[in-house]
DNA sequence: GACGGCAATGACTACGTATTCATAAAGTGA
DNA sequence: TCACTTTATGAATACGTAGTCATTGCCGTC
């Protein structure tokens, strides 16, 4: 590498022979190849208006013979900026992945990477170590399952920081999420309006944030009209637990008219769970969910649930690491979200 | 940055008043504070075995109080390492964001970054200008809609590349899929079990070699037995693609016994949809799939399907990335998946 | 006691680009 | 024709780190 003598004297390319080249091409040598100064290629690349139109189709037309391509590293080093923005999600959960793409799709059509880090549980603090190294433009922060230590990181960090679906990092740092009161109030008028008299709320995870508001949300709207909530805990989010939760619920003494679940995939668990039991949903027990997960409209489960609109929660997150909105201002955007009516609630008899 | 005077005489740093540091913290800092030179203080963190014990404890000390984290841009320039593997899936698809996870945590454990590029149809040329941009320790090609041509950029790039469930790039550039020809012949297998006599396969996108491989195996295998097996091409790998062709089938002068479908999302399809046209699976078909999707074991579906062991996949690929296999002889693996026998292909009747 | 070897450190440079400053050429208005 | 602005380019430097080479001190050995 740095012995410059041997075969290549003074032109460094030699294609045909070599299989692959032995040195990287570099805005150098389409500088010398084409005569003019690294400045200029340079130029030609990252500000194309500061270069006559000859020079820049000449310095195009070199670098494409040579195989040039600026490097992002050496330019991020010099301008600050990695044009990379951090996410730090759950591995598992559908909605997460679903979340996660979306956050992909409209990054790179605002020319942004995105560096993925996933955890199991609880985000390692290695994963913070890695975050700060890269000098990242901005940070996605999801799931309610940060804990605060972690989020105050992100304030007074200079990387811009965005919390997704994480209610409690309000007033942190900015934060976006789907309106969860409003959200389970709306799927509980639902019920209350099929005749239901009777609700059990199935939550995820107690602690978290999400959790607690969807639940504050149905106590409220079923509390005013003389239903109480009993809350039971699945310990996660996933199928398997909701499908365990459902077996508790089929054994109970008085069982409720209605089980309102914290998220889709807990309650295609549940829904499942109490099928298997011998229950029928929506004939002995009417089941809400809560995400809008594309299975959720699936024929199999056909489930009443909130429908998060993603795409626009991403959006509204994208810009707030990257647009204007200005970091001193820990912004709390809360989008609302729609019902969405399936067979899942739809009571056969009146 | 070269102005020293003003407010920064000696120390740079005055936490409390200003509530975010100016200025970044740099190995020059920590040295100058330290009182050793850059280059300890650099050795102390990349290489801490060439510092001495006390010299190192100093420096960590001083890190701290000052906040200092080693730029990984700077030492990815100077190192010619970046550490981040580079990533091309598809948006959508249950399979896909499975193995991204996988990728991504076995990634962390490495100590490597994931950089996620996802496409929609197929992989845009910009992603792969990207990719070359950031000089990546290694790309993941995922999904089989990848075309020769973007496969071909991995050979002759010097960054390492394998093909994730692509078996047409093998030769091209290291590839590692399941085997989908033994799957299929395994599935196809079980199905004469059954007594089955006839049979239609439904692809996902006829162009694409891991449906010419699930087919093949499926027609050899039943062929063998003078099942002759139709293909029917549902145009993607999605549930809605399958629901649709499921009212196709319905409406079949000869229904099948059993329909093969190249994929678990896509089978899910098929089943809600020969439900909704009130046919019952098993009763009047029987239904297999393929991937071993966590929602194939749902109590909902309780797909017969081909598990893909995704996890092992996913180190291969890894192993083949990071490890020590030579660049220069395209590897092929092909790994073995396990036939997973659900509700969809159980017989009521003998 | 002189010498080879090792450990710990510092001075210096390279990684590849973007940008500031300077300079030359070319156009503008009187 | 002369100041004066605008445009296109080159020279030089900085971004923050890792690694090379040189230096110093120390230990063991003949």
């Amino acid at each position: 590498m740095t012995e410059a003598g041997g075969p290549n004297g003074g032109h460094d390319i030699e294609v045909g022979i070599a299989d692959r080249p032995r040195k990287r091409v570099t805005s150098v040598d389409v500088a010398l190849e084409s005569g003019f100064s690294q400045a200029t290629v340079a130029r030609a690349f990252s500000s194309p208006h500061l270069v006559s139109e000859p020079t820049r189709q000449r310095i195009t037309e070199v670098a494409d013979a040579l195989g040039y391509v600026p490097n992002a590293i050496a330019r991020s080093l010099k301008s600050q900026r990695t044009n990379i923005v951090g996410a730090v999600v759950p591995a598992r959960g559908e909605y997460w992945q679903q979340a996660l793409t979306a956050f992909s799709r409209q990054l790179v059509e605002r020319g942004r990477q995105l560096l993925l880090f996933s955890f199991d549980d609880e985000p390692d603090d290695a994963v913070f170590t890695a975050v700060d190294q890269y000098r990242l433009d901005g940070l996605i922060m999801a799931s309610a399952r940060i804990g605060q230590r972690h989020l105050a990181r992100g304030h007074g960090s200079e990387t811009p920081v965005v919390a997704f679906n994480h209610p409690a990092a309000s007033g942190i740092v900015p934060s976006v999420s789907v309106d969860n009161e409003a959200g389970t109030a709306a799927l509980a008028s639902h019920l209350l309006d099929q005749g239901v008299r009777s609700v059990l709320f199935v939550g995820g995870v107690a602690s978290t944030s999400t959790d607690q508001q969807r639940y504050r949300g149905a106590a409220q709207t079923l509390g005013a009209h003389g239903v109480a909530v009993p809350y039971l805990e699945a310990g996660s989010f996933s199928y398997d637990d909701g499908y365990k939760t459902a077996a508790q619920i089929a054994e109970m003494d008085d069982r409720p008219d209605a089980v309102m679940v914290s998220g889709d995939e807990l309650a295609f668990g549940v829904v499942d769970g109490l099928r298997s039991s011998g229950l029928d949903v929506p004939t002995d027990l009417l089941v809400t969910g809560f995400d809008g997960l594309p299975q959720a409209s699936w024929a199999g489960y056909d489930l009443t649930t909130l429908v998060q609109s993603v795409d626009v929660l991403v959006e509204r997150s994208i810009e707030i690491l990257l647009g204007d909105a200005p970091t001193q201002t820990p912004r709390t955007i809360v989008e609302p979200g729609t019902v969405r009516i399936g067979r899942t609630t739809r009571r056969s008899n009146g």
